[in-house]
RNA sequence: GCGAAAGUGGCGGAACUGGCAGACGCGCUGGAUUUAGGAUCCAGUGGGGCAUCCCCGUGGGGGUUCGAAUCCCCCCUUUCGCACCA
């Protein structure tokens, strides 16, 4: 027998897939389309086995589906701009261009040593030009629709990255990439203005039926809409003037808004100060919360604090005056800036009432409760009746909602509004490594697009790109200056570049038609590919890539580019693949494998190790390298598959690897030395011509042929319908064993040759997924020709898993105590004669009939007595 | 605080629509074989009384049911998301 040589085995077909072209998408035909797609990777250079978890499952399922026959779709392409690329650049002094290229040259040779196979002939990069100029043209059409715009904004500022960043980045105040505390800045800035889509992306997640809750959930809790109802409060000694305008979702409990509150940043709020006594102590306050930091103060970690503007407004509804204060808890972001403040049914009004001394009122009251204002410690926010309130006392809370909304509306000072979380997407960076922003600033003519034939706007290679906070490009004169496309006079070019989230918006979109030069995509191709039918990626992306994708998708849609206003049809969230990391309290992260008796190597501390996700900077990465030296590649695929459910987060096992890698080994001898026991001499026919007899009826055999049809429906369902990978291998898993232990206890002049050479046959096709290269190999000793790839998956016959027999479990009072084996057609009074005439539970009945009989066909009798 | 998901052997995890809990694998124990290696093979492996019989057992407590890991109620823990959103 030839040894399991995977060294030899793997190279060489990874080289023949290559050569075959087996994984170009084919044209349009009889056999159905399939659009598979793994998020595209940044090129960080190198890949470790977290990694690879995403690409070897998508692989296995790619396979899988060109095996059924289907047209299948799998590119793959680099998002190739963005700040780490950058950073390295800087630090190492290369040129993010070349490190780029080196990495995406290092990583597509990985992806060929774990045997993954892509379209590589549609292979894109967002950093190239013939991609990037498409970039810019989407830019364009929505600048041209009014939703690609440019204002003057409050914006979330990295000092570390020297970069401002979308809300969506800002992750518990602090900068997404490298952790640093944002603060804000005002500053001229560029925006995509996703709030018109916010009703559309919210809606249309109930057509996502195929995505996770959890996904869909995050996105809407990040949509975040509110209905409420935005109020006038005239100003008391104002009232010809603007009313202040306030903002609620509660316009039942007006009656109890004892106080205003504006944000210190509400533009009304100097105007209402201006020459009064308070006017220097609120100035002061106002400049004083600016200062704290956003970061703090949006989390509600800072104490409330505000501040009398000695000014009043006169409630719409009751007609009292409320004292106006401006206060840090109030946002300018959210709503108009301006708050009524109910406490007894708010917590925030309330703990701010409390600390000054202001007055509470209850206008809800539930059955319990609450009675004493002056004893509320919280605020009351069940539903109730609205007591006090004027003539609405008396009214359900719920019903007092819409009452006072439309009363609002009949009176004039009010208008039902619907609310948003969701800001305008921030897109400008002050970064080198990005798609430059398509415009001209002309002294004549203002803001100019840069015409279509134009683009794309290239970024120049030579820029000192050290972050200063003004954009890199701006100290490169030659990209600066650039005729006015309108007029011919000298203007400047934007010197901003674009999020990097704008290419991952719609790359899915160039893998249809990668070369087209005539536009960013083929309408028809994409009508055809689209929605993209599996999408595998990282949880990590579940609001900002996919909500930016939708966004751009529906857009295109509405612009009559494509026919559909999703993009992705199917969504699945694989988890991450974790590693004891090691953590010195001096040294911080040192190399697990380095730490001697829980000390680190460095100083002798005691390191602190937890399992961590894996990650170069906390240097607990297993290098895939590694794992294919020793083992395979397959072995890799088969463990990382088999380890957990995919989308679980989960623990490598260097342990568990050699299981995987026995497992594949046992599959080897079981397969060679099988084939070779059939054979019988140089004359005989292959293994698979031996499969291709009809199917006999195999007598005492027939639970070998229930095996193969039960792993061949198991494997298929697992795969095709609920992507449980790692019970699919257990199946295989099983069936090698159950298959050896047949071949052991049979004598070989009994063997079912045609029965066992189907066996091998299946199960080589359906190992072939998750382990490429050995069933390649397999499939050949077997007496293939080409490869497996071509052969159709094999089916399997509902009517060969049925059993003559059955064993059924008998269960007195719902314990077990025996088992019966009766013939599978056998009726329920037979089913209960052979339960009762057991002995065991003859003996434990003793004698007694039992008061009930359940029969489950197929499963139990559970009798009670 | 709000929202969501999840708690099953020493470990990763199985279990269709409520029907034998612990598939498969790791680890462990014993044995075989071996030029002793991270090889291979066989047997065992939830806990307990340890006897092939019984009892207990899916975070805790209650309930529904002939029967509950699975359904309902209460509680605990963990993880994740959002977080002063009016």
């Amino acid at each position: 027998m030839k040894p399991y040589d995977f060294k030899e085995i793997e190279p060489r077909w990874q080289d023949f897939w290559r050569r075959e072209g087996l994984f170009a998408a084919g044209p349009a035909g009889p056999r159905p389309d399939r659009y598979l797609l793994m998020m595209f990777p940044y090129p960080s250079g190198t890949l470790h086995v977290g990694h690879g978890r995403n690409y070897i499952m998508g692989d296995a399922l790619c396979r899988f589906m060109k095996m059924r026959g289907d047209n299948v779709l799998a590119p793959m392409g680099w998002d190739a701009f963005g700040l780490p690329a950058e950073n390295h650049a800087i630090a190492k002094g290369v040129h993010p261009a070349d490190s780029t290229r080196a990495n995406i040259d290092r990583m597509r040779e990985q992806f060929r040593e774990w045997g993954i196979v892509y379209d590589w002939d549609r292979e894109i990069a967002s950093c190239h030009p013939g991609f990037y100029r498409w970039t810019q043209w989407i830019f364009m059409r929505m600048y041209e629709r009014g939703l690609a715009y440019r204002k003057r904004a409050d914006v979330n500022w990295c000092p570390s990255c020297k970069t401002v960043l979308a809300n969506e980045q800002v992750i518990e105040g602090a900068c997404e990439r490298c952790g640093h505390a944002v603060d804000q800045r005002e500053l001229e800035q560029w925006f995509l203005r996703i709030t018109d889509y916010a009703q559309r992306l919210l809606d249309d997640l109930d057509h996502l039926i195929h995505w996770p809750e959890r996904v869909k959930l995050m996105q809407a809790n990040w949509i975040g809409r509110s209905e409420g109802v935005e109020l006038d409060f005239p100003v008391v000694g104002e009232e010809a003037g603007e009313p202040l305008k306030v903002f609620t979702t509660r316009p039942d409990t007006i009656y109890g808004a004892t106080f205003m509150a504006v944000a210190p940043e509400h533009p009304r709020l100097a105007g209402l100060v201006a020459g009064r006594p308070e006017e220097e102590a609120v100035t002061a306050f106002a400049r004083d919360v600016r200062r704290e930091s956003s970061f703090a103060r949006a989390a509600g970690l800072v104490e409330k604090r505000g501040m009398f503007t000695g000014r009043f407004a006169v409630n719409p509804f009751s007609g009292e005056k409320v004292p106006i204060w401006t206060a840090n808890f109030v946002l300018t972001s959210y709503g108009t800036g301006a708050i009524m403040a109910v406490p007894a049914h708010d917590q925030r009004d309330l703990e701010f009432a409390r600390a000054h001394h202001l007055p509470v009122r209850i206008v809800i009251r539930g059955a319990e409760g609450p009675a004493d204002a002056a004893a509320l410690s919280e605020a009351f926010t069940a539903d109730g009746t609205m007591v006090d309130s004027g003539p609405w006392s008396g009214l359900p809370n719920r019903e007092g909602v819409e009452r006072l909304m439309a009363h609002a509306e009949e009176q004039g000072f009010g208008r039902r509004q619907v609310n948003y979380r969701l800001r305008d997407w921030l897109i400008s960076r002050q970064r080198y490594w990005g798609t430059p922003i398509p415009i001209i600033y002309c002294d004549a003519c203002g803001e100019v697009p840069v015409p279509e034939e134009s683009l794309p706007v290239r970024l120049p290679r030579e820029v000192e790109f050290r972050p200063t906070g003004d954009s890199p490009l701006a100290s490169s004169p030659e990209f600066v200056a650039v005729d006015c496309p309108r007029c011919g006079r000298p203007g400047r070019r934007e010197t901003d570049t674009m999020d990097t989230f704008v290419d991952s918006s719609w790359y899915f979109l160039r893998f249809v038609s990668p070369r087209l030069e005539t536009g960013p995509f083929d309408s028809g191709e994409a009508n055809r590919w689209l929605p993209v039918d599996q999408y595998i990626g990282g949880i990590e992306h579940a609001i900002l890539h996919l909500l930016y994708a939708r966004f751009v998708t529906k857009f295109l849609h509405d612009e009559g580019w494509i026919n559909f206003t999703e993009p992705f049809a199917r969504l699945f969230t694989q988890g991450m693949i974790t590693y004891p990391a090691a953590r010195c309290p001096r040294h911080g992260w040192v190399a697990p494998e380095e730490v001697k008796d829980g000390l680190c190597p460095r100083g002798g501390e005691k390191v602190e190790v937890s399992v961590q996700s894996m990650s170069k900077s906390k240097l607990n990465v297993v290098a895939p390298a590694s794992i294919i030296e020793r083992f395979g590649a397959d072995t890799e695929r088969v463990f990382t598959l088999f380890m957990a459910p995919p989308e679980r987060e989960s623990e490598w096992s260097d342990e568990g690897v050699r299981g995987a890698s026995r497992f594949l080994n046992r599959v080897w001898r079981l397969v060679q030395e099988t084939a070779a026991a059939l054979r019988t001499g140089a004359g005989a026919p292959t293994v698979l011509a031996m499969a291709g007899a009809p199917e006999a009826a195999s007598g005492g055999h027939a639970e070998l042929r229930r095996q193969t049809h039960h792993v061949i429906r198991k494997v298929t369902a697992d795969v095709g319908e609920n992507l449980h990978l790692n019970t699919a291998v257990a199946a295989l898993m099983e069936f090698s064993n159950f298959l050896g232990g047949y071949l052991e206890a049979t004598p070989r002049r009994e063997w079912d040759e045609g029965g066992i050479a189907r066996a091998l046959r299946a199960f080589v096709q359906l190992l072939h997924p998750f382990a490429p290269h050995i069933t390649e190999e397999l499939w050949q000793d077997l007496g293939g020709t080409g490869s497996i790839l071509s052969a159709a998956w094999p089916t399997w016959d509902e009517a060969a898993l049925a059993r003559e027999e059955v064993t059924l479990v008998v269960t007195v009072n719902g314990k077990v105590r025996a088992k019966v084996t009766v013939a599978a057609a056998a009726s329920e009074d037979e089913v209960r004669r052979a339960a009762l005439g057991e002995a065991r539970i003859a003996e434990i009945l003793a004698g007694r009939a039992p008061r009930k009989v359940i029969v489950v066909p197929g499963r139990l009798v559970n009798l009670v007595v």
